[in-house]
DNA sequence: TTGTGTTTTATTGCCTCC
DNA sequence: GGAGGCAATAAAACACAA
């Protein structure tokens, strides 16, 4: 072996030593370089495909009248560097390629690794090392860039995907529980509902009583509001009809006023004013009618404004004042 | 042996940077 | 404007089943 090949080999051998792991890094690219060598040929299961480098290089000194040694391969190198034409023309025949040796992409590899850069000084070392020319080595580099980001796509894609399915995971769980636990409110409030109920009609039980007494002993100041009242309804009577001025009176005085409790269970009646103000009283008389009306506005009907603050509930829903509640808090539980 | 799919090498065109 | 990188693509080389 000449200087060359002995200075190329040298620094190949100690770039290898270089490379983690490297378990048979002594003479790596020996056989490289040993044109016309057995194990070039052997070392790869297609002897096609194997060592076509060295095959090369074995053309190029048939081509330059080479003796068949294994002296000229780095030699050649040089030559390449300095523009070797014939070289360069081998190397670019139209329509042939020319598959790297085994040991020259193992080379590259380990290259590859360490950077997967070229620099121009490296680029031209790895083809001097290699017996390749420098846009070989190149080609390789970004080829190899391009598999290299293929793969590390395909890496991403299947963190993601198992990221993915997951987060699906978690969220199917967590929508269970969710319906789970809107279930379990509905019968909360159910309960809860009930027993308003039930406390409402205790409380307007002795609510009424005390009306009842309240109006038994009328004060002289409602005595003298009713005295008034009457003589406008008679004059208004004059004019118009009866019951009609009769309805209009009671709907312009103060809800307040009306206090009567003979009919405290409209609480319980829908809230929806159409049902309130155009009831099927068909079978009513005009007194009940009256007191109909003025059991519309009892004081103790005004907590259900408080629940009149939330949006839109549902237009269907026939709610009794406290049901409303009941729908926004749907409302807000739902997606 | 051959047809077919895959891998590897190389080219082309475009883009960015200096 | 030249060098170099990248994406897309062509085409040779390869692997493999039938």
């Amino acid at each position: 072996m000449n200087m060359g090949g002995s200075r190329v080999l040298g620094g190949v051998t100690v770039l290898l030593q270089n490379q983690k792991g490297l378990s048979s890094a002594s003479q790596p690219l020996d056989p490289l370089f040993l044109s016309g060598s057995s194990k070039n040929s052997s070392s790869s299961s297609s002897s096609s495909s194997s060592f076509l480098g060295s095959r090369s290089m074995m053309s190029f000194q048939n081509v330059h009248g080479g003796n068949g040694s294994n002296t000229s391969l780095f030699q050649s190198f040089d030559h390449d560097e300095n523009g070797d034409d014939e070289f360069d023309e081998y190397f670019h025949q139209p329509g042939k390629k020319r598959r790297l040796s085994v040991d020259q992409v193992q080379f590259l590899e380990k290259s590859f690794e360490l950077e997967n850069k070229l620099e121009p000084e490296r680029k031209i070392q790895l083809a001097k090392d290699l017996g390749l020319q420098p846009r070989q080595v190149a080609i390789w580099f970004q080829n190899r860039r391009a598999r290299w980001k293929t793969k590390q796509l395909e890496k991403d894609y299947e963190a993601l995907l198992a990221n993915y399915n997951s987060l699906k995971a978690d969220y199917e769980s967590l929508f269970k529980e969710n319906d789970k636990m809107k279930v379990e409110i509905l019968a909360l409030k159910d309960k809860l509902l009930l027993r308003e109920k039930e406390g409402v009609n205790l409380e307007l039980s002795e609510t009424n009583k005390l009306l009842e007494q309240t109006q038994k002993m009328p004060s002289e100041e409602e005595l003298a509001l009713k005295d008034e009242v009457s003589k406008v309804s008679a004059m208004v009577c004059k004019q118009e009809d009866i019951s009609s001025a009769k309805s209009d009176i009671l709907d312009a005085d103060s809800p307040s006023r009306y206090t009567d409790g003979a009919h405290s269970s409209v609480l319980m009646e829908p809230a929806d004013s159409s049902y309130v103000f155009e009831p099927d009283q068909s079978d009513l008389s005009q007194d009940e009618e009256d007191n109909l009306n003025k059991s519309l506005f009892p004081s103790y009907i005004f907590p259900k404004l408080e629940y009149e603050d939330y949006s839109d509930p549902p237009a269907s829903s026939c709610n009794f004042g406290f049901p409303a509640v009941e729908d926004n808090a749907f409302w807000s539980w739902s997606y």
